[in-house]
DNA sequence: GCCGTTTTCGGCCCGACTGTTTTCAGTCG
């Protein structure tokens, strides 16, 4: 089992206690447990064989029991003791937004549900409020929760995804049957949701792909085969394929698969893809075509077809010109690294700055920080910044938006930072209007520099809220607010269509992290690929520019 | 269930919103 995997059923085994209604304080440590796991940077596998399981954090006697068993046996008994007495299917209940332990127990107690499309069936004969202590808005809720499921339409993110993707090309490309490998599809293209992982290999002995396949331990199930394709189901229940080509046709192959359908059928319709034969790489295979080459993330027919006629292919942004990250918690707040941790890093990733970003007082789950904690932590990073040699931390803040649309410090305490991001954390539903005037006034406040994931959505979990994002995007613009990318996969905020509405009016973009753990600094990957998406480009990102000049900019920023 | 430069027992992030109440519990961030 992977790290994640191990991770995920700690985190079922809290949701399976929270279900039974158990000690609040062990749900919590299994969760802890879990988010431990989750966010450690070697495998698991490797801290057993050495014995260090102990030295984890929020790892004790019991939950380490529980690892032993899960790294040599991929199983648990504990956790197959709860879910006979809770089955599984009702874990699903808690993907329904609103819908929280309590009453997934209570569904289940009282109408013996416990799969979402009975639980869908049930709200829909008007069921759900026979249940004591339910009424007409969870069956409201649940039929509204599905249908968000249902759009989704089986993908998954990206950031689930890629992981699984590498690992498959990781343990291919090592074989001696395998001459060169690659992702390929909406995988390559970087969508942040994706109905599949494709795998293009380029083979003189399909049977012996296919036998590496069926033996790869990330594989749980084939599902269909052709002479040179196959296809199946690997952890996570995700789908794969991977297909396979001579050697000499392996790049044609390459772009033929990559781009989207529209794409494709404009690019390639009455081709001959004998004529890609022998292609040495992609940019040939474009030259055949007589068409300037077109990055992978940019070949969805949005425009880019017509610039590659004219040889005008923009250059994009990539994670060579990143000088450095401009949103990361510490410790501070909800953070789990040290400032130092992090800024070590930082320099591994070859960056020269970091903003520290925690927290403000409001968002009191969080640790957010109050003044006092805010200019303690100052001075912290002031000791820091005189001892480091080449490198700076940005003392910074990611201020709550607060209901009003005014921010949870006074403008002197802002003033004093180098950097403020301002994100909303709460009252998600107010109505378009307010929601729309609210982030403007945080945009017009002249100490605000970037506003912190705009749409707020959570992909496959939560929608934006309600933003007029003309109005949004023209304030951003006329006050000089950058905006941010954040590269959690699971958020991607703002998406492509904004980040290249937002380039071609001028408004600069952060590509930042928003990294709560040290190792979530690499998570800007992702972010690149958003930005890429959205054709953006070096100079159009706020933190390609070098320290220097980013400082001036930053300065500058109040008197625009 | 985990943890301890006060501790091996007694703590452990909390406040706002919302729907279902008939005075509050569940959910979320």
């Amino acid at each position: 089992m992977t790290n994640r995997e191990i991770a995920r059923t700690l985190d079922r085994i809290a949701d399976l206690l929270q279900i039974k209604e158990e000690n609040p304080f062990k749900i919590a440590a299994y969760r802890k447990a879990a988010d431990s796991i989750y966010h450690l940077d070697e495998d698991l596998h490797t801290i057993y064989q050495h014995g260090r399981l102990d030295s984890l954090p929020g790892i004790g006697k019991s939950i380490r029991a529980i690892l032993e068993e899960l790294l040599e046996k991929g199983s648990s008994e504990y956790y197959e003791s709860l879910i006979r007495e809770i089955p599984e299917g009702v874990l699903d209940f808690l993907k329904i937004p609103g819908l929280g332990h309590k009453t997934a127990r209570l569904i289940y107690e009282h109408l013996h549900i416990d799969n979402l499309s009975d639980l869908l069936k049930a709200a829909r004969e008007r069921k759900i409020r026979t249940v004591p202590g339910l009424g007409s808005k969870m069956e409201y809720n649940i039929i509204k929760g599905m249908e968000l499921f249902q759009q989704s339409d089986g993908k998954v993110t990206l950031g689930l995804a890629l992981p699984v993707a590498e690992q498959f090309i990781d343990y291919l490309k090592d074989s001696p049957a395998v001459e060169n490998i690659s992702l390929t599809g909406s995988i390559r293209r970087g969508k942040p949701l994706v109905s599949d992982i494709d795998i293009l290999v380029a083979s003189r002995d399909f049977t012996a792909v296919k036998n590496l396949i069926r033996n790869f331990r990330c594989v749980r199930e084939i599902m269909e085969e052709g002479p040179d394709f196959l296809a199946g189901q690997a952890d996570w229940g995700l789908k794969f394929e991977i297909i396979m080509v001579e050697p000499q046709d392996f790049y044609g192959a390459l772009a033929w698969t990559t781009g989207s359908k529209e794409f494709r059928s404009r690019v390639f319709t009455g081709k001959d893809p004998a004529q890609f034969a022998g292609c040495s790489n992609e940019e040939d295979v474009f030259r055949t075509l007589q068409l300037a080459f077109i990055p992978p993330e940019m070949r969805e027919n949005k425009g880019e077809i017509e610039l590659a006629n004219r040889e005008d292919i923009p250059e994009l942004v990539d994670f060579t010109h990143i000088k450095g990250d401009l949103h990361i918690h510490s410790d501070w707040s909800d953070g789990g690294a040290k400032i130092m941790e992090t800024v070590s890093q930082a320099r591994s990733l070859g960056y020269s700055y970091i903003a520290i970003t925690d927290h403000s007082k409001s968002l009191t789950i969080s640790g957010g920080l109050n003044e006092e904690r805010l200019t303690q932590q100052g001075k912290v990073i002031d000791a820091l910044n005189q001892e480091l040699q080449d490198f700076h931390i940005l003392k910074g803040i990611e201020v709550d938006i607060l209901k009003d649309g005014s921010l949870d410090f006074r403008d002197e305490i802002l003033e004093d930072l180098d950097i403020v991001i301002a994100s909303i954390h709460s009252n998600f539903k107010l109505d378009r209007e307010r929601q729309t005037d609210r982030i403007i006034q945080a945009i017009k406040n002249p100490h605000v520099d970037i506003i912190g994931h705009l749409s707020g959505r959570l992909l496959n979990r939560r929608s934006g809220y309600e933003l007029d994002l003309e109005r949004v995007l023209e304030a951003a613009a006329r006050h000089g607010a950058a905006l941010e990318i954040n590269s959690h996969p699971d958020r991607l905020d703002v998406d492509e269509d904004t980040a290249r509405q937002a380039r071609e009016m001028g408004i600069k973009i952060a590509i930042n992290s928003d990294a709560h753990h040290r190792e979530d600094l690499k998570l800007l990957r992702y972010g690149i690929l958003n930005a890429r998406r959205g054709w953006l480009q070096p100079e159009d990102v706020l933190n390609t520019m070098e320290y220097d000049n980013l400082a001036a900019y930053l300065k500058n920023k109040g008197s625009r």
